[in-house]
DNA sequence: TCTGGGGTCCTAGGACCC
DNA sequence: TCTGGGGTCCTAGGACCC
């Protein structure tokens, strides 16, 4: 049996841990940028607001309803996040970590499952603050549906154990509440008289398989209740990484564009290096605001293949902007650029190039740097083409402190 | 004025090989 | 008139997830 346990109203409730002030009043957490809605407190839901949308059209309700409003501090929610699924270790020996707010858990040879779960529950709870559901079922797929109904249950515990349990649950949810049926699979569903996830689990295979592709037809036999997708221990490394943001403003200068490209080149390559990897493909983007249709539009990307695989950040920078200014169109309102790098490989794997030396010096260096930005903060050192004081950083005017992770922004209390 | 960021997997079709 | 059979690799696009 297979366990699901996800956060409720993840960042919020993060925040809530620090706030209490927050407690029983709408909250809405928001995007980078400050630009749209992607958490919700209950109260916040009740008030109709949508995940997703775009704050600027909903200001006047959130201020009719004096919704508490925070700025993404993922700072404190990836660390709030890793206090959670080490609780989590502790209470089982298999636990997979999902996503930020999610891990599912190998429950085999536990007998009690409901007070299992209570116990999770009330754990993680008293440990980090954070309120979690639980969903035991076969299989991930139907776990994640006795999730999504033990959210609306008191207990937060749900296990659907049987058959019966799990018809009735898979009856009363729509087919596109499920994992794995997004807009467009649930209107196709919808088309073919498919309303229920009990109408799907129900569907012919090869009429499953031709339409939504192995996948799909594997999410069908989990809600069958037959295992296709096991807890896998190792978080796998990264085959591709994007760094990207949109801008505060919109930006034309090509100047400040080839500072955002180095800015993000170089946190893309020490995400890389922790990861121990290298990457053989650089791509840049960059793009105009798409709903501004009255300005023109310009989105265009470049890449390039490197002979073998590297981690410099130095390599990745001068060839980002090359790229860059390959693309860059003068007099354009531009929005946002970023920077991938694909075919990454381990370190110790990687192909060389035919006439490479062992770069022993660049791997050196690279360490060096990383040891004196993890001592000094993380700009101690960096390449003269990221600038100083960007004028194009993104918006986070409501942004809470980094309690967790930093001493001078901890948490003070006075009796 | 204002609309997120970061990923994975699968498939079809074209280019190319012998 | 008539034009093989069997493969691999790559890319773009589409679907999904949080």
């Amino acid at each position: 049996m297979i366990a699901l346990v996800d956060c409720n109203n993840f960042y919020v409730s993060c925040e809530r841990v620090f706030d209490p002030t927050l407690w029983g009043r709408p909250v809405v957490v928001l995007s980078n940028n400050d630009g749209c809605i992607v958490a919700r407190s209950e109260e916040a839901k009740a008030l109709g607001i949508l995940m997703g949308k775009p704050v600027f059209q909903i200001k006047s309700l959130l201020r009719k309803h004096r919704v508490a409003i925070r700025s993404s501090n993922y700072t404190l929610y990836g660390d709030m996040s890793r206090r959670v699924m080490e609780t989590l270790r502790r209470l089982c020996p298999v636990v997979e970590n999902y996503s930020i707010d999610e891990a599912f858990l190998d429950l085999d040879g536990i007998a009690d499952m409901t007070g299992h779960g209570r116990h999770l529950r009330e754990v993680v709870r008293r440990w980090t603050g954070i309120p979690v559901s639980v969903g035991i079922a076969p299989s991930k797929s139907l776990a994640k549906l006795a999730n999504k109904h033990a959210k609306r249950t008191d207990a937060g515990v749900l296990v659907l154990a049987d058959r019966d349990s799990q018809t009735e649950a898979l009856r009363k949810t729509a087919v596109g509440d499920l994992w794995g049926v997004g807009r467009r699979y649930a209107r196709m569903l919808r088309r073919n008289g498919m309303e229920s996830a009990l109408d799907l689990r129900e569907a012919d295979d090869k009429w499953v398989l031709d339409r939504m592709t192995v996948v799909g037809l594997k999410m069908v036999h989990e809600l069958r209740g037959i295992p296709c997708f096991e807890c896998e221990l190792e978080a796998p490394s990264k085959k591709s990484l994007i760094k990207s943001c949109s801008f505060g403003r919109p930006v034309t200068a090509l100047s400040e564009l080839e500072e955002a490209v180095s800015v993000y080149a170089t946190g893309a390559a020490e995400r890389l290096r922790m990861q121990d990897g290298v990457a053989r493909v650089i791509t840049v983007f960059i793009m105009t605001n798409r709903f501004q249709t009255e300005n023109p539009q310009h989105a265009e990307s470049a890449k390039i293949s490197l002979l073998s695989g590297t981690n410099d950040t130095r390599i990745f920078v001068s060839h980002a902007l090359e790229l860059l200014r390959r693309i860059y169109r003068d007099g354009y309102r531009y929005i946002k650029v970023g920077v991938m790098f694909d075919e990454i490989e381990p370190r110790g794997r990687a192909q060389l190039g035919l006439f490479d030396d062992k770069r022993d010096v660049s791997v050196r260096l690279m360490l060096a740097v990383d040891a004196i930005n993890r001592q000094f903060g993380n700009d101690a050192i960096r390449v003269a083409s990221c600038g100083r004081r960007p004028q194009w950083r993104m918006r986070r005017e409501k942004l809470s402190r980094r309690f967790t992770t930093r001493f001078d922004e901890l948490l003070q209390v006075r009796v």
